[in-house]
DNA sequence: GTGGTCTAGACCACT
DNA sequence: GTGGTCTAGACCACG
């Protein structure tokens, strides 16, 4: 899996941590998994250990790993995060839902117009 | 309808451009209009002229509005762009939707979860 | 007000984070005000803006300043925040109260000896 | 007893010491009860004895063990460390509560909210 | 001018 | 060895 694409315009570290947490709610990285040393991690996919560490950080807050002192950061699953997720996501498409309703799109049109596109991308 | 929002991520030139394109989809503003001058649109927003031009320049690049040497700027709605608005949103929405698949959230699982938001949203 | 004291063993960051939440929480600074520049204040407690720039996230993070892109950041006071502080407070208090009461230290016992302490203090 | 818990932010050794701590004033070990040796401890706790070995450091440097060459390590429990403990405790809080009226929640409003939590926490 | 990100290199505490 | 913090200095987008 391709962690980082330079002509994204998010912050590395933000497509580090979105890695990861795709990784972990996907289930390829499973609860007390050990993560990668913060610099073994930097190195791999050369780039600064600041870098590789502010998105470990993220992740801690998030509650996808959990570091423990001198012995490396440690993977956190649970169905909490999955469930925070499809939240997520939900809301982002209630908000894109509830514009094109503003324009006078109806849900039903939309919806089609997005299976017609997910049908297309499946050739 | 408020412009700008100093909470949102988004940069202000951004904002801008995306209010006035709501307001000439709904049809709040109609083909001919004249726009407000980039100045006096700058004054009563309380921000610089500067930003002003750059969210006129992204709003004329996506033919929403074209200029008019001498005379100012001027609305330019056709029915194109409403379709390619909703192919927009459509297409925003495929993507979330094509990412909870991959974290094994089914679609109908999804959609529900999006109504429940709408619905609390509605109260 | 002493925002970094170098004995005190939290990192910089946090300190200079947990000065300004005081700060916010008494009302010495109120909404809408700026804060000082990352650079600026930087200066003014001689350590690096680096160190400013991941306290001022901590604080957005918490939802006690938003930052406006090109402009700065500014104070988010608000009651919800004081309530939060109180409650974080009190949960450590009860905390300490359990471990007390585990060891066979009454409730009253206790906030005897804290109020001995309290007025000692006050002298 | 859980006496490490890797999501606990301090230090391993110090809550491997707290632990103990606990143990001796409650009265679960005795004054002249053997401590366990470094190396045993260290092998049931799966860490490090070098860990343990900077706990039972602090332990001895707090009074409450007594190492004897070639034989091992003694419990050393007395009034004396009891009521240490409890001004330790009543210190903690009083400075949580001067905090709290630094920021004007009254004494009696803060103990309100402890008396909360800790009922809720009683369920 | 502002905030935000990134790199390089150092230091510390913990295991 | 590990994570975490800090400094110095650079670059970018935004206003």
């Amino acid at each position: 899996m391709k962690l980082i694409d330079y002509q994204d315009p998010r912050p590395i570290y933000e497509q580090i941590a979105e890695g990861y947490k795709k990784m972990i709610l996907k289930g390829a990285l499973q609860d007390g998994d050990p993560m990668p040393s913060v610099r073994s991690l930097a190195s791999t996919l050369s780039t600064n250990p600041n870098t590789v560490q502010k998105a470990y950080a993220q992740l801690e807050r998030e509650g996808f790993l959990t570091p423990v002192k001198g012995k490396g950061n440690f993977v956190h699953a649970g169905n909490e995060l999955m469930e925070a997720r499809k939240n997520e996501i939900a809301g982002r498409i209630a908000k894109e839902v509830q514009e094109a309703s503003d324009l006078g799109i109806s849900r039903e049109e939309l919806f089609a117009s997005v299976d017609g596109i997910l049908k297309e991308g499946a050739k």
